[in-house]
RNA sequence: GCCCGAGUGGCGAAACGGCAGACGCGACGGACUCAAAAUCCGUUGUCCGCGAGGGCAUGUGGGUUCGAUUCCCACCUCGGGCACCA
């Protein structure tokens, strides 16, 4: 131990001086970012930055605590912002906690502990690792989800939304009494009865039902095994939760809904305008899932059936009807000598899981009704059939079955010996394909055909597609000829429902909701908020058996009486008045774990104000928008991939919800995503299955064995269960943070995922040492740097360096940087010469020029911040390196005088010349064909064509 | 089934259509050490050759181009999303 030279960067000494800084970062304050106004201001901070706001997906308080995947994004987020305060931005960057929810709340019942408790615990442990890691976050803004001062305006969002409607003519939100005012004054027609002629409850309900959070009574996912209901985007394929994979079944239920259907099309639309991967948008528009097409009437003895259809060109082969087991015309349509086999069919249907109704691929089931409707094209009685692959939440509920152009009624009509009727002619290449002669006998047929064909069979008296080719026009004039004569419409249809927004369960946002007599909802007044979630100390849901579809939720919360009726004075929805004080009871279901998530970027804004959830010129100041037609939000928003659909759908409806009332300027809260990949890791398992501790699995000859037993490797997550957890605590004390950190990012690109390895984390730890001993002296601890200029070629390097090392920060490329920077190092390293011999040697060549290193040590800052600012500080600077301009390169030592030029014969590279930087295409030429290498590559030929890229390459051509 | 994305040394990975493999790990050789660790220096895609040098190489097969890891088409493999959405 006594050879390790005293002043070497070791774990110890990083140890050392990262809890220095730390600590001297905290007493400082020297991230926090000033406001523009209110508690937080600095106006003298702010002259002349540029505001940048950068958030991370905010982690939920884990019982678990930290592996060293969990970090990836929060320290590529703190690299950006500390380069983004070297260029002269103020930066906004916290951390909060989003701790209400099932999975707090699942650990708590497995525990025994309060969720309060153990979310205050998991918190500050989290608080504790974060902080070793050295995040320039503002510790003013961090916020909890769970915090009475947080979840008081989560409450006060939610009257806004339950407040307004949506008016679709102006396409926005307006608040409710608007609406209200309208029908009074006769300016809108209710789509009923006048207002005038209704009482006060019929008043009442018909606002409530136009409400953007409403109360409703619909097919809902129960899942016992949690004691609530879930979102759609919280049940898997496979009809379970995504929490705990318990049984999900669909019951009706009446349940707090959000009208999020309502801005389906800006949703989507919106998309456009954002600065988002194109895999995330994709997956967002397609859970909207928006299709065009038309409603079509087919009238019936029990009325008209509706259906949607995206091929109204197709109705000359819709040869039979499906209705969804659950449409509310089965009853009336089906013959009494049908009704047995009906009613058995519906039974089997509604008690199959969602799980058994999804599988595509099993066969196609259904009984007749024993009645039939009319093809509105061809007059035909066709039957009408019921089937479980009709689904009651999409569209109308019912189809037109065309089994020459769908396959899904192709199956089904052969299963039941329906018949098929082509309308297009299939290309010859379709029929080649299929091993057939071309024929309009779908008998032959292997399959319905989709696609672009000559329409056939397709015309009547006053509408004629034959001969069309095109679905698109085709289409266009079935609807046109539907109508004009009353028939049906264009018209558009989503996938995306309405947001089912409350849980039975107790660890969430209280709604700020109360009831009457009359059953309906009512606003508890804003200056009552927060309503507060009693302290329980039971508040574990009743136990349910996961696959009794039966059971009844249970909401904890109605078991506090005490609680549960409240007296109060409530506004009148209906007349604006204040009613006098009267009993009422609570709404005792709470908040979906989504709904902290769904605003607090905003609270990281304004985090203190007590009388609005932001103050709206500082909103303005940090999420604005930069330029017309710009959406404004957050600049950039890191995250992990899996919440495409779920928090980043639901934080926009929110947030345009907001925009719509006026409360903020930004009409997208994140402008700018960034999906960081994942850190996963290598598992093993020793014979009998049973995984083994993975930090001790050594490799033999391309094997891996664990006690001198072979054990096999897998991959994927780290976890308890797997035992291949790595901690950053572990890594702090083998290594220090910045030597973790640096490993995180140059393990590859951001947004990619990749395989954790302890192994490799010394390179890094290496490389700063070789830094530290470019600087200090290992033995005497002195700072060795020469005042004398660079030599040119080194010089040349630094710059080159700035300028791809600012490329790669603004392109959050800190792998590629991180290369540089080393080979930077290097070249300084070879320029002090071999030093690990003699100290004198060492100072006899002059040291590493200090042009260089300060550059080099600011350059480092952003990725390792401790070891710069210490070799900073050491270098004599008293200035806050945090704040200290970034190098900018100097044009002039960017390029220089010569360049080496590959020469190809032929596309092959054959040798290489030196020519002046600047050398004419001719001049270029003549050097290439001068060289001997190239000469006897062309042996005595000439060239019959030359490229020349001027500056790269030279190319001849044989 | 449909829709995305990705396949480059032993490993993590670089490469505006222009020198494939930067940078790091590992491995091998050396220095220091009584020794080991740590650290430092060198070599390291692969095949042929003593060498100079040359051949082959970016999942497979085609194409565009003077030139393709990069662009286009087809296929294979892996990863992800959706999954009876009419």
């Amino acid at each position: 131990m006594a050879s390790i030279p005293r002043h070497r960067y070791t774990a110890a000494l990083a140890n050392e001086i990262e809890t220095r800084w730390q600590d001297r970062w905290e007493e400082r304050r020297t991230f926090e970012a000033p406001n523009p106004s209110g508690p937080l201001a600095d106006p003298a901070r702010i002259a002349g930055r540029e505001q940048l706001f950068i958030l991370d997906m905010f982690p939920y308080p884990s019982g678990a605590g930290l592996h060293v995947g969990h970090p990836l994004g929060y320290i590529g987020t703190d690299v950006y912002g500390r380069y983004q305060r070297a260029t002269g931005h103020n930066v906004l960057h916290a951390l909060g906690y989003d701790a209400f929810g099932l999975p707090a709340e699942q650990h708590a019942i497995a525990t025994g502990v309060h969720p309060r408790v153990n979310t205050e615990a998991n918190i500050a442990t989290m608080r504790r690792q974060l902080r070793r890691l050295g995040l320039a976050h503002d510790a003013r803004r961090s916020i909890s989800t769970t915090d009475e001062s947080y979840y008081r305006w989560t409450q006060w969002i939610f009257l806004r939304i339950f407040d307004a409607w949506y008016d679709e003519d102006r396409r926005r939100a307006r608040p409710i009494r608007e609406l209200v005012d309208e029908w009074a004054a006769g300016t809108r027609p209710t789509g009923g009865a006048p207002w005038a002629e209704l009482s006060h409850a019929e008043r009442t309900r018909l606002v409530n039902s136009r409400r953007l959070a409403y109360l409703a009574d619909a097919p809902v996912n129960w899942c016992p095994g949690l004691g609530t209901i879930l979102a759609n985007e919280e049940v898997t394929a496979e009809g379970r939760s995504d929490i705990g994979n318990y049984p999900v079944f669909t019951r009706t239920m009446r349940q707090w809904t959000l009208r999020i259907t309502a801005y389906a099309d800006r949703l989507l639309e919106d998309l456009d305008r954002l600065d988002w991967p194109e895999s995330i948008k994709l997956m967002q528009r397609n859970w909207i899932g928006r299709s065009h097409g038309a409603r079509v009437r087919f009238d019936s003895a029990a009325g008209p059936i509706e259906v949607f259809t995206t091929r109204p060109d197709t109705l000359f082969g819709a040869t039979f009807m499906v209705l969804s087991p659950e449409h509310p015309l089965v009853d009336a349509l089906t013959a009494p000598a049908r009704r047995a086999e009906v009613e058995a069919y519906r039974a089997r249907a509604g008690a199959a899981t969602d799980a058994e109704r999804a599988s595509a691929d099993r066969p196609k089931t259904g009984v007749p009704l024993g009645a039939t409707a009319t093809n509105p094209v061809t007059g035909a009685a066709i039957p009408v059939w019921i089937a479980d692959y009709v689904l009651m939440g999409y569209g109308t509920g019912a189809i037109m079955a065309v089994p020459s152009g769908d396959q899904r009624d192709f199956d089904f009509a052969r299963a039941h010996g329906l018949p098929i009727v082509a309308t297009q002619m299939p290309p010859d290449a379709w029929f080649a394909a299929h091993g057939l002669a071309p024929t309009l006998d779908c008998a032959a047929w292997p399959a319905a055909f989709v696609g672009d064909g000559t329409y056939v069979q397709s015309r009547n008296d006053s509408l004629v597609l034959d001969g069309l080719a095109s679905i698109d026009e085709a289409g266009a004039r079935a609807t046109a000829w539907l109508e004009a004569r009353g028939l049906g419409r264009a018209a558009t249809t989503y996938k995306l429902r309405d947001w089912l927004f409350s849980r039975q369960r107790y660890w969430g946002e209280p709604f700020p909701i109360v009831f009457g007599d009359d059953g309906e909802p009512l606003a508890v007044p804003d200056e009552t908020l927060p309503v507060r979630l009693p302290e329980l100390s039971d508040f574990t849901p009743q136990a349910l058996a996961p696959d009794d579809e039966r059971s009844e939720p249970a909401p904890p919360l109605s078991r506090v009486a005490d609680w549960v009726g409240v007296e109060l004075e409530v506004d009148d929805p209906i007349t604006g008045e204040r009613r006098p004080r009267a009993r009422y009871r609570r709404e005792v279901n709470v908040m979906p774990q989504w709904a902290g998530s769904c605003w607090y970027e905003l609270r990281y804004l304004d985090p203190t104000n007590a009388s609005r959830f932001v103050d709206a010129d500082v909103e303005r100041y940090w999420m604005g928008p930069r330029a017309p037609g710009h959406t404004g939000g957050v600049a950039l928003y890191v995250g992990g991939v899996e919440h495409a659909v779920l928090h980043l759908l639901y934080a926009r409806f929110w947030h345009k919800v907001l925009h719509d009332l006026g409360h903020v300027s930004s009409e997208e809260p994140f402008h700018r995503l960034f999906n960081q990949g994942y850190i996963q890791a290598h598992a093993y398992r020793d014979p009998r299955g049973q995984p083994v501790p993975a930090a001790e699995v050594v490799e033999r000859d391309g094997a891996y064995e664990w006690r001198g037993e072979p054990v096999t490797r897998e991959y994927g997550k780290m976890g308890k269960s797997l035992k291949n957890v790595v901690t950053p605590d572990e890594m702090y004390e083998e290594f220090g943070a910045d030597t973790f950190r640096l490993y995180e990012m140059s393990m590859g690109p951001l947004d990619q995922s990749r395989a954790w390895n302890t192994r490799d984390v010394v390179g890094m730890q290496r490389f700063l040492q070789r830094v530290w001993r470019n600087v200090v002296d290992e033995d005497s601890g002195e700072v060795t740097v020469a005042d004398a200029p660079a030599p040119d070629d080194l010089r040349r390097a630094l710059h080159r360096t700035i300028a791809g090392v600012r490329d790669d920060m603004e392109g959050l490329r800190f792998n590629t940087a991180i290369a540089k920077l080393i080979e930077l190092n290097n070249a300084l390293t070879l320029h002090v010469g071999d030093r690990g011999d003699a100290d004198a040697s060492g100072a006899a060549r002059g040291g590493a020029p200090r042009e260089v290193v300060l550059p080099l040590v600011q350059m480092l800052a952003p990725l390792c911040p401790h070891v710069a600012c210490e070799l900073w500080e050491r270098l004599g600077r008293t200035d806050d390196l945090t704040y200290a301009p970034f190098p900018v390169a100097d044009p002039a030592w960017v390029a220089s005088d010569t360049v080496e030029v590959p020469v190809q014969v032929n596309g092959k590279v054959r040798s290489r010349v030196v020519a002046p930087a600047g050398a004419t295409d001719d001049a270029l030429r003549d050097l290439a064909l001068a060289d001997e290498r190239v000469r006897a590559a062309l042996q005595g030929a000439a060239p019959r064509k030359v490229i020349v890229v001027p500056g790269r390459l030279v190319n001849l051509v044989v």
